[in-house]
DNA sequence: GGTCGATAGTTGCATGGCACAAGCATCTAT
DNA sequence: ATAGATGCTTGTGCCATGCAACTATCGACC
C-alpha cells in the first residue's frame, strides 16, 4: 500500500501538487459531476473539495458552469488547459513506473495492470457498503 | 495508484493514524535501525521522523537503546505492545483486502500479491537512484 | 402558497503531517 | 587539535483535512 507514496515522492513533474491530480483525474474520470458528488467519490469532506476546486478554477484547470436544474449546485468540468496539465502529470507517472517494470514480461505488466485496476473497483465498492 | 487512499480510508481500527503503522511497519522489518535510517528508508525528513518516533515511543510502541558505537545515535526497536498493535492494524487491513478480493481465484490473489510486492521493490529501487 | 426539513456549497477554526533551517552533540579525517 | 560531516532535536511555517456554522435553494407536505 506504500506504493502511493512511493509514486507520489517523484510526480512532482507537474509541479501539481497530488492531490490536485487526484482531483482533476476524478473529474476528468465522470464530469460533469457536482461538487458534492466528486466529494463522496473521493471521500474527502466536501469543504475540503470546495478549496481544492477553487484552487484549480483559479489555476484555470477546472471551470464550473451552473447547473440549471439546481441553482445550489455547479457541475464540474476540466479545462482544456486542465486535460493538458493531468495528461503530463499521468505521462509522468507512467514514465516512473514503465521505468520500475522495465525489466519485467509484457505477461506480468498485463497481469498487474489488470489486477490493481480490479482491486482499485473491489476496495471502491467494499468501502461503499462499508460505510452505510 | 489510490490504493493507498481507499485502504486508509478505512483501517482507523486501532485508532492509530496511518503514518505511525507506516512507521512502526518499517521499524518492525528492519529493526534495529536508526533514526535516520529509518528517515531515508521512508523518505520522510528527519525532522518528522524525529517527532514521530517520540511520540510512538511515548505511546510505548517503540523503545530506542542508545548505539554503543555511537553515542549520537540510538537503536529504534518495537516494544511487545508495539508488535501487537502493529499486528493489529495490518490485521485490519489484511481483513479489508481480503473482503474486497473475496471472489477472487486464489491465482488472481496469489498473483497480485506477487506482482505488487515486486512493484513496491522496483519502485524503491527506481527511487532511489532517481535521487542521486 | 407558505412552512419546514434536507441538500449544495462556502467559510472559520483547529489539528496534524510535513519540510526547511538552525542548533547541539558527537564522530572522523587530516 | 581543528574543521567538516553526521545524528538528532526544536522552532517555524505551510497546507490538506475535518468539523461546525451559515446561506441559499430545493422539495414535500399541509
Amino acid at each position: 500500500m506504500t506504493i502511493g507514496r512511493r509514486l507520489r515522492s517523484r510526480i512532482g513533474a507537474s509541479d501539481l501538487d497530488p492531490s490536485s491530480v487526484f482531483v482533476l483525474h476524478h473529474v476528468a474520470e465522470r464530469a460533469p459531476l457536482r461538487l458534492s458528488e466528486l466529494a463522496r467519490c473521493i471521500r474527502l469532506d466536501s469543504s475540503t473539495v470546495s478549496r481544492q476546486v477553487k484552487n484549480l478554477e483559479d489555476l484555470g484547470y477546472l471551470e464550473r458552469s451552473g447547473d440549471p436544474d439546481d441553482r445550489r449546485a455547479s457541475r464540474l468540468r476540466l479545462t482544456d488547459q486542465g486535460r493538458a496539465v493531468l495528461e503530463e502529470a499521468m505521462r509522468a507517472r507512467a514514465a516512473l513506473v514503465d521505468r520500475a517494470t522495465a525489466g519485467w514480461s509484457v505477461q506480468d505488466r498485463d497481469q498487474l495492470t489488470k489486477l490493481m485496476t480490479r482491486l482499485t473497483e473491489s476496495l471502491d465498492r467494499v468501502a461503499g457498503t462499508e460505510t452505510r
